[in-house]
DNA sequence: CCGGTAAACGAAGCATACTCCCTAAATAAA
DNA sequence: TTTATTTAGGGAGTATGCTTCGTTTACCGG
């Protein structure tokens, strides 16, 4: 590729630096390492999922809502960890396509229950594949043993650190 | 540098069936694990770093341009692995603030070149420790052992799907 | 029943992170 | 030298993921 990639050169100053240095270089900052995992992440899937025109999250939703089952736009939010807010906009993109719908409730008039269509459900069973090949790239550059422990490690961080998070994980 | 490696056992998809179940549950998908990971990481330096109103990708801005160095957009926004636009939106963000000057370069009337500014450097010096102690913190849950298998697999996938991010470090 | 609190949502705003399309300038090819 | 291509940057548009503030509704203690 690129021969100024600062990624190659984490190879060579790996030299005595001090704990307090440790992460004044960018690459060895775990944050800035998770970062550019996310962006490959997407970046696969927008490939994978060619002129789909779907992201990881928009379809996140729509896998919860497979089953049937209705909930609200909170729940349906932090079942696949993001804020309200942020949850409510993917909401409405997904339903101007029609790939569910919003009608309000009438056990709880505050609330807009959220309810797969037909054409959702088509939706998602054919870019199913294209999501788990996205995936399956993902991990391709670790050997079973590897991605075993990658998964373990992982679930331990988002495990512990959930509460950190702004939009902690609803216990669905 | 890439695992392209036909001896690691990483085969083929077995049956089709059996991979779409594999990721039919949002928490067993990798991209959706790095995902929140990548929100709890966010969330604990915004924490850490208390009223500085300072990002994880401006602050890596900074870090870069510590050193005194000039550089074009481009080059800092591929140095720091975000795209050329978002890149720019977060340049401007930063000279608003003071924290860098962008001067027309006189070699290509093309580019602008960014320095940091006094005020830059002494704004890294005081909040380099709260970043520190948030990614402490990130890392925390795991042991000296799984620190060290983490970063290693971390990289492992980083170098081996730099070109799948749509801002490849160093490409483009 | 009534008043305070909490929950569900909406609107507006900001930051990241892309897309596509455009201009201008530098460079390579004819 | 003229032409073609590449490169740097800007502008507009979209999506995620937050923030704060405000509105309506539900619920609970007195």
């Amino acid at each position: 590729m690129n021969e100024q990639n600062p990624l190659d050169d984490n190879k060579a100053p790996r030299s005595g630096k001090v704990k307090s240095r440790k992460y004044r270089e960018l690459w060895n900052r775990p944050g800035y390492l998770i970062r550019r995992l996310h962006q490959i992440h997407v970046g696969l899937f927008v490939e994978e999922c060619g002129g789909e025109d779907i992201t990881p999250v928009q379809f996140g939703m729509l896998s919860v809502l497979q089953g049937g089952e209705e909930m609200d736009q909170l729940t349906l939010s932090t079942s696949v960890g993001v804020d309200r807010t942020s949850g409510a906009d993917v909401i409405r993109r997904l339903e101007r396509r029609g790939l569910l719908v919003r009608t309000p409730s009438e056990r709880d008039r505050r609330a807009k229950l959220i309810r797969i269509t037909e054409a959702g459900v088509a939706y998602v069973k054919r870019v199913r594949p294209m999501m788990a090949r996205a995936q399956e790239r993902f991990v391709e550059p670790l050997t079973d043993t590897e991605r075993e422990e990658f998964y373990r490690l992982i679930n331990k961080m988002v495990d512990a650190n959930n509460t950190a998070s702004r939009a902690p994980m609803g216990a669905i």
